[in-house]
DNA sequence: TTTGAATTGTTATAATATAACATTATGTAA
DNA sequence: TTACATAATGTTATATTATAACAATTCAAA
């Protein structure tokens, strides 16, 4: 079990948003949302970002440069995520799979060496796409 | 089997730098790089690098905004791809693996569905850096 | 040989992210 | 409580990554 962190107030005006958001939320689209809160300059917004990612609350979707709050207990301190990405709506969904999370954490390349953080990005359609 | 692309000029050139870089290669270093060419614009790096990704000679790293060469003649179409990344040297390695590309092509969401595109990357450190 | 698609060249600008530094809040230990 | 260290904030400026728009050129297929 780990410290449940304390969000400081620009960290929790930012989570509410990411989090109450239905697709992930990109920094400029973040700031622009929260400038009516008092949060005015990218650096605050990116701040927050990098901690939100570090403690584990949000996830970024590389592929896009968007955030996306974790849905999924199990991956807060790992760092170890895996998404399916739809290419044309551009809906996000965080995949919990014990299956898949075991199969990475077990992968060993080879050299022998095995990972515990990794970032999967799946692509495809969704259901209401195809 | 696929059609053989015969690269551009500008197409060749990128290729060519990018292959022979031990190292992942960004954007604008790219364009430093092949300035004395007569490349001197990011969209003519840009739209070299989408062609290159698009036929599968180099991937992007997207983690990092980083270009890499193929070296895994296996994944050229599929773009199903995975890398290791070493958080200190920044060192980044293609994995082919039967296996993960077997497991991760089979893979279901909890609806059911399978996905042909991928992009993995794992992070850990490299065997000189650990 | 024409014609359409792809590529190139060029300028400008959009979008994403960090540097640097001063200030303020917060937690912890004497 | 006070003092110190650490983390967070506010602010301005700038760096980095990527695309828009449009004209010109190349190139291969009909
Ligand atoms: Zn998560
Ligand atoms: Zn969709
Ligand atoms: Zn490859
Ligand atoms: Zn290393």
């Amino acid at each position: 079990m780990h410290k449940e962190h304390t969000l400081t107030k620009n960290q929790q005006i930012i989570f509410d948003l990411i989090d109450k958001s239905p697709e992930p939320m990109k920094a400029y689209s973040i700031l622009f949302n929260v400038q009516k809160k008092g949060i005015k300059a990218p650096l605050q917004v990116y701040r927050a970002l990098d901690k939100l990612v570090e403690i584990g609350k949000i996830h970024k979707i590389e592929s896009r440069n968007a955030f996306i709050a974790c849905h999924n207990s199990s991956c807060r301190v790992a760092k170890a995520t895996a998404f399916s990405i739809c290419e044309i709506c551009e809906k996000v969904t965080e995949i919990s799979s014990a299956g898949l999370s075991k199969y990475l954490a077990n992968f060993k390349d080879k050299d022998g060496m095995k990972y515990s953080k990794y970032n999967l990005e799946f692509f495809g359609l969704c259901k209401k796409c195809r």
